[in-house]
RNA sequence: GCCGCUGUAGCUCAGCAGGUCAGAGCAUCCGGCUGUUAACCGGACGGUCAUCGGUUCGAAUCCGAUCAGCGGCGCCA
């Protein structure tokens, strides 16, 4: 195929800067068309960028034949180069226009398979595609300043990004929720046919790292096989963990309200306009306030009593119950002192062993749980205990154990899931609305 | 693991007390239109009704199995 000769990269303007009316004289603007409508002498062409969309004017007596021919034939995602005076006009959608004088093809489309009419299972299985929707781009510029809003917050708080291995042996959730990775060659030789889990968390590895640096976190992937289909689940979600050496709950928490609070506002001085193209009520983001309120388990548990519930100490709290704490807040809110059941790891409270020094944080509007983390059992002898107690082997722990045995500390950390976050700040419906490409249990492709 | 739902043209759907039931809109293609706003007007193309089996004189329609997908619960981030 043919490409038309193309001008420099810096020769093209930004249709954002176009429908700012900050352009002077003739513009070029690359893109995608994204709709088009003509009649025998003008044609009507929407061209998106990264950046918006914006209507171009192609006139028969403007352009050469050809051009005006391909102007009027190009389908729906055909790449263009279009050259033409801005013009304000309050006919053109966005209130400006370029008038063509030159309109060049560069690669016509196939009919373009996502049309107006949409289904949830044709989005997905064109989400190669659909990924170029306004609504994806947008929630995906808000997952970006997410990420690095969480990134500078650390970076500046001292913290050292680190790796952990995806491949481990070491279950540190149920072991009912790991998905198993098989080595085919090996299987046909020996029979041992099982390599590894893959990593529910980075933190069993965080707390062998942090002996060396205090003060780390990390930004990954995490895998759980949960049979879970629910608007707040995927198999393969991004963790944004932390853990510090010497920190009590306490202080995390406060770190955390602090993250929070960093990711909100980044949110807000970059991505007004994304918000608005979802639909986001940006109010609500504005009213977020710390300090978050902080209640115990067990005044949960009275308080869902009290709201027609019948919950007793050692139950958890579903979909429904979470739903019906958070579903008015306008700001999310802590829970602590979790029964020492929730996870073998979590350090138990001296002062009232039946319960755990850990929090969760829930988010507004029955968004629920995004983070969940507290203080981690340090003390070897307790560890071994807990690991028993929790009907599991100590010695599938050698090495997670053996970090607790050359001067243990005191410490905390916790685990932030991103697309919940993500997907709460911008009022979707669905995780699966805020990353590029879902996994869940149904689905691994696209 | 459990509950519910869906599968008919490229897309969204209608048709389902079994018998003019192979349909519409959109998309695509052809033609028309100098201001459209996912335009409008005329025409054309397009389906082994998910698959397999059963009931029946007759099945898109009823029954069973399978496959695929969607929503939710439990659990979690």
């Amino acid at each position: 195929m043919a490409y038309p000769e193309f001008p420099n990269h810096d020769d093209f303007t930004a249709i954002s800067k176009v429908l700012a009316g900050e352009c002077e004289g003739e513009v070029t603007v690359r893109g995608w068309i994204y709709r088009t409508r003509s009649s025998g002498k003008l044609a009507f062409i929407v061209i998106r960028d990264s950046t918006g969309s914006i209507q171009s004017t192609v006139s028969k007596k403007n352009v050469t034949e050809s051009s005006f021919d391909d102007a009027r034939k190009a389908l729906i995602e055909s790449s263009v180069i279009v050259k033409g005076t801005p013009a304000k006009d309050d006919r053109a959608p966005g209130g400006w226009e370029i008038r063509a004088s030159d309109f060049k093809v560069v690669h016509f489309a196939e009919t373009f398979p996502i049309t107006k009419d949409q289904s949830d299972e044709h989005l997905l299985n064109n989400r190669h595609l659909w990924l170029r929707s306004q609504s994806m781009v947008a929630s995906l510029k808000i997952r970006s300043t997410v990420f690095k809003a969480f990134r500078d917050y650390w970076t500046e708080n001292e913290f050292t990004e680190i790796q952990s291995p995806s491949f481990t042996t070491s279950a540190c959730e149920g072991g009912s929720t790991l998905f198993n990775v098989y080595y085919d060659d090996e299987k046909e030789k020996t029979g041992q046919k099982f390599y590894a889990h893959l990593s529910q968390s980075w933190q069993l590895y965080a707390e062998a790292t942090m002996f060396g640096l205090e003060n780390i976190f990390t930004l990954a992937p995490s895998f759980r096989a949960e049979k879970s289909r629910t608007r707040r689940h995927l198999t393969e979600f991004w963790h944004a963990e932390v853990e510090s050496a010497w920190m009590h709950n306490h202080q995390m928490m406060e770190l955390e309200e602090g993250m929070i609070m960093h990711i909100i506002e980044s949110v807000l001085s970059f991505n007004r306009k994304e918000l608005e193209i979802l639909g986001r009520d940006i109010s609500v983001l504005e009213n977020i306030k710390a300090p978050f309120e902080r209640v115990t388990y067990e005044e949960v548990l009275d308080k869902l009593n009290s709201m027609g519930f019948d919950l007793s100490w050692g139950d958890d709290f579903g979909y429904k119950e979470e739903k019906a704490l958070t579903q008015d807040l306008t700001s999310p809110m802590y829970i602590t002192n979790f029964p020492r059941e929730k996870g073998f790891y979590h350090r138990p409270d001296p002062n009232d062993p039946k319960s755990l020094v850990c929090h969760d944080l829930l988010a507004p509007e029955g968004y629920g749980e995004i983070i969940g983390g507290g203080e981690r059992v340090w003390s070897p002898d307790e560890l071994t205990d807990r690991i028993r107690e929790e009907g599991l082997e100590p010695e599938s722990y050698g090495w997670y154990l053996d970090i607790r045995k050359f001067g243990s500390v005191p410490h905390s950390g916790f685990g932030l899931g991103i697309d919940r976050t993500v997907s709460w700040i911008c009022g979707s419906d669905h995780i699966k609305h805020v990353i590029p490409f879902p996994r869940t249990m149904r689905r691994t492709t696209p």
